[in-house]
DNA sequence: AACTATTGTCATTGA
DNA sequence: CCTCAATGACAATAG
């Protein structure tokens, strides 16, 4: 009976329990969400992958960068002939911004790797040749260069890349192959080569290769692991000296002169002749660009910008290289000039128009205090064409792109050159939402993204209305505080209502963050009671079980002793008394008394 | 394409 | 009555 009893009750708590797990399922709470151990895990498991993700995007980022430090001394110098002076330049004045802009090696290092891989395919031989060669090399140019991120890897890596996968790490491998895999890089990449090819004629045509249109690649690899060698002294000399535009023609020239030639002066001569023609620029505008950059240390300007939509014209990479080497520079150029000159109907419109698209739904809403909701704001600013609107086309550029750019490095310049545009403004972006220009373009947070965006917009709104103050200080500012600011300054009306938005907004940003904590820490707690509260009914049950066995255990030694008590009782006549007629019964006082089990049954019988 | 998670925003409510 | 925080609900977006 007892333990029917308790496993009755225990059956109840589990039902009772059950019935507070559908409530919470019928709430949206799963019961992982109550276990701790569980998200703990998951969340230890979603930090590993991130690391994990990072680490192989790092690495191929450096194994890129490592490619296209090669390309570059093979620009600079021939194959065997090493010219050395552009391709030196390049890396001291790109590092800064190296470590900025991924995407633009990422590009060459696309079509390097691919150059790559058609050799390997084509000439076994002598992608043994390029790798070791450019295992050697490759020290040498991260020390030349300078980039610190750069050295370690590039020398496992490229010769990785060329011949040997046991160096490359399985992921990077894979990235890699998935990269090359896409037919519009190399459609374009091989186009491209022809083109030079054709229109430029190198003195090293000697060489059947280089007639053969599926030879440039090969060049193009070869020149690229050989030329470091003995390029990078010279090179290192000459850098500082080289003038942009000369670096840039002789970054022209560098292409040309992948083509193995005994004879360096006539490359130097095709490569300058070539600049103008030569599809192969992209090459070389990617890393002028960063020349350019660091001498005029951010002066860019709206003209790299506007620079981009002629690119289309030139070769692919070159619109994409260049955002993404200048990422700063040009954001910076854009905050300071608020640039009128930048016209709606600039590129940038089209990407942009797709953010506003979104907002004019929500200016439906109209929630604004003032009409202005938060679209309507939004496109009076955009359209007015005052600074506004260059911020405006920014931000609208930066929004699609960001997850372009980390996702398709390679792809990006040959299938989508529009995309690749827009991706440079998006690291602008970045910078500006920080509120500085100083932020490093490349972290790029996709959490942070969305803030910024958000943020930007909101800044955007204060800009275009000309608010003397900051966000953050709209929304964090003290009441007081932020009353006396707004007195202090003349405001009109709708600068007013957008201040006040922009201080709802944020301050129930903030709210709703805070809420959600709460919430999560409320859940976490129940979670805990919940955790607490099983570990005492376990804690329950048990001793529940334990007294049990103990009574049965008194019970037993109890009827034992009666036993026992009862077989030592006797009568006058000395004989035992029969269980069934007798038996012991024990008075409230304590005593005990010898019953008659007749009386009993005479009672029983009696009740019947 | 459907689903989920995250985040921002708006409307409402109570202090 | 106003302000503010909290919160539910919705939408946009990314994964």
């Amino acid at each position: 009976m007892m333990e029917m009893e308790a496993i009755q009750s225990s059956q109840q708590d589990m039902d009772l329990i059950d019935i507070l797990w559908n409530q919470d399922i019928d709430l949206g709470a799963r019961r992982e969400v109550f276990d701790y151990n569980h998200r703990q895990k998951e969340h230890e498991l979603q930090r590993q992958q991130k690391l994990e993700e990072e680490k192989r995007l790092h690495l191929l980022r450096e194994q890129e960068k490592a490619l296209l430090s090669q390309l570059q001394l093979d620009e600079e110098t021939g194959e065997y002939i090493p010219r050395t002076q552009p391709s030196i330049p390049l890396p001291s004045a790109v590092t800064p911004l190296e470590n900025v802009s991924f995407t633009e090696e990422t590009g060459d290092g696309m079509s390097l790797d691919e150059c790559l891989q058609l050799l390997a395919e084509t000439f076994p031989v002598e992608d043994a040749e390029n790798t070791s060669v450019s295992a050697v090399t490759a020290p040498v140019s991260m020390h030349v260069s300078g980039n610190i991120m750069m050295s370690p890897e590039p020398p496992a890596l490229s010769p990785a890349s060329l011949s040997s996968p046991q160096q490359m790490s399985s992921e990077v491998e894979q990235a890699w192959m998935e990269i090359l895999s896409l037919p519009e890089l190399q459609q374009c990449l091989n186009m491209q080569m022809e083109d030079t090819l054709e229109t430029t004629t190198y003195p090293l045509s000697n060489s059947p290769e280089v007639q053969n249109p599926n030879y440039p690649d090969h060049q193009l690899l070869q020149t690229a692991s050989f030329y470091p060698l003995t390029s990078l002294p010279e090179v290192k000399t000459n850098i500082l000296n080289v003038s942009p535009a000369e670096f840039m023609n002789a970054c022209d020239g560098s292409v040309p002169s992948v083509a193995p030639s005994d004879h360096l002066s006539q490359m130097k001569v095709d490569a300058t002749q070539l600049n103008g023609n030569f599809g192969a620029e992209g090459f070389c505008d990617i890393f002028y660009p960063n020349a350019v950059l660091e001498e005029s240390s951010g002066h860019h300007s709206l003209d790299g910008g506007e620079s981009i939509p002629d690119a289309p014209n030139k070769a692919t990479f070159t619109p994409m290289d260049l955002y993404s080497i200048s990422p700063e520079d040009e954001f910076e150029t854009g905050k300071n000039n608020v640039a009128p000159d930048i016209p709606d109907s600039d590129s940038g419109i089209s990407t942009y128009s797709s953010p506003n698209s979104s907002s004019p739904s929500k200016s439906v809403n109209g929630s604004g205090s003032y009409g202005f909701s938060d679209s309507d704001m939004e496109e009076m600013e955009y359209n007015s064409g005052s600074g506004g609107s260059f911020y405006s086309e920014m931000f609208s550029l930066n929004f699609q792109p960001d997850d372009l750019d980390p996702a398709l490095p390679g792809s990006s310049p040959a299938g989508e050159p529009q995309q690749l545009e827009e991706e440079p403004n998006q690291h602008k972006v970045d910078p500006a939402e920080d509120g500085g220009h100083s932020g490093a373009p490349f972290t790029k947070d996709k959490s942070k993204k969305r803030s910024d965006l958000r943020l930007s917009r909101d800044e955007l709104r204060a800009r275009s209305l000309k608010i003397p103050f900051t966000v953050d200080m709209i929304i964090n500012l003290p009441v007081d505080d932020f009353n006396e600011l707004m007195s202090k300054h003349q405001l009109n009306e709708p600068q007013l209502a957008l201040v006040r938005d922009i201080r709802r907004r944020g301050k129930n940003k903030v709210a709703a963050q805070n809420c959600r904590k709460r919430k999560m820490d409320n859940i976490v707690g129940l979670e805990t009671d919940l955790d607490s509260l099983k570990d005492e009914k376990d804690r329950l049950l048990s001793e529940k079980s334990k007294n049990m066995t103990d009574l049965k255990e008194m019970k037993r030694q109890l009827h034992s002793l009666y036993l026992e008590v009862f077989g030592k009782l006797r009568d006058e006549k000395g004989n035992s008394y029969s269980p069934s007629e007798y038996s012991l019964q024990q008075s409230t006082e304590g005593s005990v008394f010898l019953v008659p089990r007749i009386k009993k049954t005479f009672k029983s019988e009696d009740g019947h």
